[in-house]
DNA sequence: ATTAACCTTAAAATAGATTTAAAAAAACAG
DNA sequence: CTGTTTTTTTAAATCTATTTTAAGGTTAAT
């Protein structure tokens, strides 16, 4: 099992990461909340552990931040006890388990365990593929907001990984039947979302089949 | 210190009273949530302990009963490790902390000692988001008052932190269902609260999401 | 090489959002 | 009750993000 600390308290950390690595755990650690976020949005951690006052971004403002951006990974927040104002905003945020501090490291284990163990939990407005997470709910790709035909092309694309979409088919579901086949809707806002990917840096590529249509794949 | 221990498990009950009692907390325990709803009504308790899973009423069933008859208690509920959902919505009922089952006993007390030290809590509603506080009693936030509609306005977006609601959903949660889609009282009050924001200096900021809506997000 | 399909860009048009101010209604104080 | 103040509603002018249009450049297939 590999996790992601974040927690700044230096004597802290040293003492935890040797107990898990005893547990057969493996541990990336830092100590910043900017560095942190960067890390959570990778996919290689199987639980997140998250100290809620960390320098420069809040633990909250990291969960905050990576389940807008649709990452799923398991997240187990930490905070000295009897904070239970923060550990309401923490869950609500969309942490999944919670540890006050001064805690034991075999309750820690105990937990990050049972994290690790369960089914990813898939949130509903999120539409996922490759390192893409599109939100529906407010019409943001990895963070970065959409408008609304773009939203829809991308949405499209994003329902049926790895088979392609015909013109037809984009233009049916973003303008409705009755737009002509003339128009060059489809083509200009295919050219923005793949701007919009550079943007994000994403591994996916909008790749066209000519005289078909395009499909959603990965890079290479 | 005394508590209402309400636990339909005999032996763990029996176990933690033993505990307890050595560190001179007295206990009254009774196994059925019925008579917990009774007791718990009563104010002689320094802190209320919850089962959630409970013959006849549940301990969140307790929880809310009580809180909506403006019994203050501290709760502190009970329940089997990573049963997250029910974690939630306990806090969401108004239980003040929350404990997984199995746990250690001493844990347990220190848990109620922070309870029972804790200024009885006074049901000051506040809600609150980044650097703001709404405060529900006197409609003030950070400080500065608001109108009754920029209240219901603001209250909607930050009981939906990082997510988008429509238009037509602050409209329904402000005005109710009878206005017409037309009027164009949302962008009205959306523009005050904006000035008030700026005038309060938060980090937070109203964002507009085309054609769909407003959410609430940080600055940057 | 030719041609049809596709890409990119920028300007024009539009739909939607913002801001203001004034009128109407409601709340409040004497 | 009456006048004053605050809040809400209405409406119009202004502003802006998004969409549409259009035109010239690029690419791939025969």
């Amino acid at each position: 099992m590999r996790i992601l600390y974040v927690e700044d308290e230096f004597y802290l950390a040293e003492a935890v990461m040797h107990m898990l690595e005893k547990e057969n755990i493996s541990v990336d650690w830092v100590a910043d909340g900017r560095e942190g976020l960067e890390l959570a949005l990778k996919p290689h951690y199987d639980v997140i552990v998250l100290d809620v006052l960390l320098p420069k971004i809040s633990g909250l403002s990291i969960v905050t931040a990576i389940r807008e951006r649709g990452v799923k990974t398991p997240v187990l927040m930490l905070s000295a006890l009897n904070e239970v104002e923060e550990k309401v905003k923490g869950l609500e945020c969309g942490a999944d388990d919670y540890l006050a501090k001064p805690f034991k490291t075999a309750e820690l284990v105990a937990r990050l365990k049972a994290l690790a163990r369960r089914p990813a939990l898939q949130d509903k407005h999120i539409l996922s593929y490759g390192d893409l997470g599109l939100n529906l709910n407010d019409r943001s790709l990895n963070g970065v907001q959409l408008t609304d035909k773009e939203a829809g092309i991308i949405e499209a694309l994003m329902r049926t990984p790895g088979s392609a979409v015909t013109k037809e088919q984009l233009l049916a579901h973003v303008w409705g039947m009755e737009v002509s086949f003339e128009e060059n809707y489809v083509e200009v806002y295919i050219s923005y979302l793949r701007k919009k990917l550079k943007m994000i840096k994403s591994k996916v590529q909008i790749k066209t089949i000519r005289s078909l249509g395009y499909k959603l794949c990965l890079e290479d």
